[in-house]
DNA sequence: CGGATTCTTGACCGGGATCAATACTTGTGG
DNA sequence: CCACAAGTATTGATCCCGGTCAAGAATCCG
């Protein structure tokens, strides 16, 4: 009995990777067959966590990378006096802890926002994997930068846009990253409470609230609680660029 | 007359970093000595710029980051439509590029906001160092996670706070960046307009105007057009924390 | 099925944007 | 070196978007 358990949880690591769909989202730089196989040997282990589990906390040392298999997440910002913020919604693929390098200690806490897959990836075990194979730690910088790049839209979006514009560009973001996934890219269900988009938007809910009603009068989308349907993504669009034109003059 | 300018600007790259002032932000992670000779062979030379010329512009192929010796810049996101905003402001130590990495491309504008020296780290060269030592991509790598704190930072200061409270964090930020470099916390020129204070805060510029001239009046800063002195920075962490507690009820 | 959470909608208010007029600075050419 | 133009900053008046408070409806979940 014990051996079994032990010959299966030592199967599990060596998994399966190469037939894993997100894999181009894990390791989009990683090219080469050989480098698939170190990558794969060093995916530890997977772990699951239900809705509302934490996945790291903010301040704990940092000893993994997660890449998100199945279900969707959130990273929370805490600041000094409390304050808490959502700076990002993770889904299969995504890379999450990279902020966790600089102090050797998270400075987000994940959050499941339903029942989630993880691959565990060992920081210790990839730099053993790095010091063999360069190419894995420029597929790693490459990852860094382009979490640098999301930083800035994110910034951008705060910085400039009004509610209902932000709510334009949620949906058709969303709605483009499930569809990279291999979902419909027009009906959804939406993993977030409307308290939670406000968070990451940085408006109240009840402005959520009252956008997606305005969007749905629009016949811009459909809505029903946590169900959207985009009936008109070019409208979401002109939504954005209206305002943001108007801002130029 | 040729062959003493050749001379001239050879002489000039193997510069000294080992003098730099701003070394160790520069390179915070590169302990060794022998690693500082190494780094220093790579910063082939020194460019300067004058006031509101563009040291890259986003979309132009990535070759180098910028290390700031002196002077202070600003990195300009611009939207699909055109609209632009400046997602940070640099000084002396910065590092610029870092953006560029994940497209070789950089996604940023840098412009100078007054006279400035940089260092060129052009990227291939780095890149030849770090085959050999690896300690070059870990501070790299480090260099990079640290940007995407501060970035979540950003993203917490135009998610969350109000005018004020913006405007006490910039303020505090910049005394405190400049303390690091070894100028004055409390009395400042600010490099910057308020339109561009504004663009990085997500506020327009009579906003920060009024704001500024209200800190004036309750004797938290004393401010002449750019000339700046912070009078009562307690008082200025105060207006942050008093509202954030507010939303916490 | 019943309590808790989440969502919607309404009424009201206030912070920051907008529009506008004036003052101050900086730089450039006569 | 002064004068004028262009850029920058201050301040006021007004408006509107989004926050706040509140009540009720829908949904989830044990």
């Amino acid at each position: 009995m014990t051996h079994k358990e032990t010959l299966s949880s030592r199967a599990e690591p060596l998994s399966q990777c190469g037939s894993c769909k997100f894999r181009p989202l894990c390791f989009p730089h990683s090219t080469t067959q050989a480098l698939f196989k170190q990558m794969e040997s060093i995916l530890a282990e997977r772990k699951r966590f239900s809705r509302g589990q934490t996945v790291f906390r903010a301040g704990e040392p940092f000893t993994s990378f997660y890449t998100v298999r199945t279900g969707v997440l959130k990273s929370v910002i805490t600041s000094e006096d409390g304050f808490e913020q959502i700076t990002r919604f993770h889904m299969s693929g995504d890379i999450l802890g990279l902020d966790g390098l600089y102090k050797d200690r998270y400075t987000l806490t994940a959050i499941a926002l339903e029942d989630c897959e993880l691959c565990v990836m060992p920081y210790d075990k990839l730099m053993e994997l790095a010091a063999k194979s360069p190419s894995v730690l420029i597929g790693l910088i490459k990852t860094l930068s382009n979490e640098i790049m999301r930083g800035h839209e994110t910034v951008l979006l705060l910085g400039s846009m009004h509610a209902n514009e932000r709510l334009a560009a949620f949906l058709l973001d969303l709605s483009k990253r499930l569809e990279e996934r291999g979902y419909s890219r027009t009906e959804f269900i939406l993993r977030m409470t409307r308290a939670e988009i406000g968070s990451f938007l940085g408006l109240k809910l009840e402005t959520v609230s009252r956008v997606l009603s305005k969007f749905a009068e629009m016949k811009l989308i459909e809505i029903h609680q946590k169900h959207v349907h985009i009936l008109d993504p070019e409208g979401l669009h002109t939504v954005i660029k209206e305002h943001h034109a108007a801002k130029q003059l």
